[in-house]
DNA sequence: CCCATATATCGACACACGTCAATGTACTGT
DNA sequence: ACAGTACATTGACGTGTGTCGATATATGGG
């Protein structure tokens, strides 16, 4: 449609935008970016010294109560942004560098 | 808290890591590209020939009403992903690098 | 075993968000 | 002036999301 009388509009798509399923799983992954608590929780984890930082140390900078911080944490592992291993009665988290840089790639 | 009788956990945290303020406002960036219509609708402004895609060209290829696409315009615009310019009847979408680059910057 | 601690899950709530139909506004040509 | 087109705004609806309190599931110590 639009193909108005006076023709002056309309000009070239390209061909190589993204693709319907690939705006979706993007879309997915910057959601996970989409909230203040969890760059906060990102930039904490990216930062320690050593690359990884128990989760008992991410609640009290936070200021938010542990559910919502395990919430959290559980929405950047799905979206492949940091991982988690337990080590004890803790939980290690440390970031997958593969991740941010997939978003470097697509902001491109 | 935490301070466990056993402390084999509470690393050292870094204090270079996101404030709160700077958190929310990278959020908001995120957010506009938290939907997967809106990252097909940067993608077509982005690869177009001529860098820059007049609006009625943007609606058919959505698949979506003109006002969602018109919304849609108007968060990637505040995001200062997008701006836009009159000419005569139509308005044209180009994409602001600077914006790209400083989200890039920040996935680091 | 039982208790204490660390983390995850559940249920519920308020709020934000994507979507569209209807309407409003701006511009062009006749 | 008028009619038609392009785009924006409004209002409303359903759905998703952040948050917390309460509860469940580990894990380790005595």
């Amino acid at each position: 449609m639009t193909r108005a009388h006076t023709p002056i509009c309309c000009a070239g798509l390209s061909d190589t935008a993204l693709s319907v399923p690939a705006s979706e799983s993007l879309a997915r992954v910057f959601a996970a970016l989409a909230d203040p608590v969890r760059l906060r929780l990102l930039s904490l984890i990216a930062t320690s010294s050593g690359g990884e930082v128990c989760a008992c140390n991410l609640v009290e900078p936070l200021g938010k109560s542990q559910p919502t911080v395990s919430h959290h944490l559980r929405v950047l592992r799905e979206a492949g942004l940091v991982i988690a291993e337990r080590r004890g009665t803790w939980m290690w988290y440390r970031t997958v560098p593969a991740g941010l840089a997939d978003l470097r790639v697509a902001l491109a």
